[in-house]
DNA sequence: TTGACAAAACAGGACAACCGGTCTGTTTAT
DNA sequence: ATAAACAGACCGGTTGTCCTGTTTTGTCAA
């Protein structure tokens, strides 16, 4: 039921957002009661830090950290996750946006509970890719690289080109701002 | 009146977020009855479309387009414009968002006609960056880089740096990323 | 294994507040 | 005199929260 429940309210905050999303509609997608659902999360915020903490971390974790800790260099692992999601959306035909920028976006000012578990997102996922750059910079795969710039730059460009993809529908932009990073 | 009204829309719709903000909320802080306000904007959708068409272009305007297009340089002009936001947000201490990239994240898969006005900002944001980069080539100043490419990854990490910067509350990840641009 | 009991999970109704849109009447501007 | 602008009431529908009652699950002792 708990996990029903999250399994929708996933989907929904990213399609639709979290203020449009109702209780109701989430309830009736997940076929539970109102009961049941506040069994599990007593309030709407309750149950969007479940989704922050639990589905959208694990999400970034999933597209992006693990893969560049597990690629052969930082900027190898930015090339492979700009790559991969732009072919995945060309795939689907239809952008709905980076889970954690849609959720950032609505939320960081509306409620400073929210605010600090989505920063937390975002400062867990520079660091892992400040992480990897130092370790390459360790092992002479990379050199003369601020860290932390490297990593805003890398998370910014993608932030702000997924944005950009959802208004468009379109995944071009993705590739595009991957040469223009390879270029620049 | 009506301007009262776009005011306060322009506002709430930054600070708040278009589902947020009620138009109870708009009339109370204009200071305008139900009636003057549906006798200039029909419906909500109206007014964000007139908020997206008068303020949010004009804001982009005044922010990105004037300043790239009269600098020296659409490399000079993009680091003046990261520059003077990010100063601009550490005095006022407070980090709205872009008027454009909030409402396109809120708004591109809730309503197709908004999406279409947003996406319109967007193109032109691009072209007037990229329309200074081939100037910029045909007088010697810039060479060996894409137009649309250096446009696609201006506006990105722009987009994505305020996103960034509103959920941290903080400005220096535009100072980062304006340093890697500058680095790679 | 069974029965008793408690806790957890669930169903669904009630509630006040809120919402955007519709409408009639009044005021203001031309 | 007429059109535009404005005031504010009304409406049905929606919303998240709160709550009581019922069902299911877990635990324990006999």
């Amino acid at each position: 039921m708990r996990r029903k429940v999250l399994d929708v309210a996933e989907v929904a905050f990213q399609a639709r957002g979290y203020h449009a999303s109702s209780l109701g509609d989430l309830m009736a997608a997940a076929g539970v009661s109102g009961g049941a659902l506040h069994h599990h999360f007593p309030t709407k915020k309750a149950l969007a830090l479940a989704v922050i903490d639990e589905r959208v971390a694990a999400a970034v974790e999933a597209t992006w950290i693990a893969p560049v800790v597990a690629a052969a260099s930082a900027r190898e692992g930015v090339r492979a996750v700009f790559e991969a999601v732009a072919a995945e959306l060309d795939q689907q035909g239809f952008v709905r946006g980076c889970p954690l920028n849609n959720l950032a976006h609505e939320l960081s000012l509306a409620d400073p509970d929210l605010r600090a578990a989505l920063a937390g997102i975002f400062s867990a996922w520079r660091q892992a890719i400040a992480g990897k750059v130092r370790a390459d910079q360790q092992e002479g795969r990379e050199q003369g690289t601020d860290p932390e710039r490297f990593a805003a730059l890398a998370v910014a460009t993608y932030s702000g080109a997924m944005s950009m993809a959802k208004t468009a529908q379109d995944a071009t932009v993705l590739r595009d701002c991957l040469a223009a990073l390879g270029e620049a």
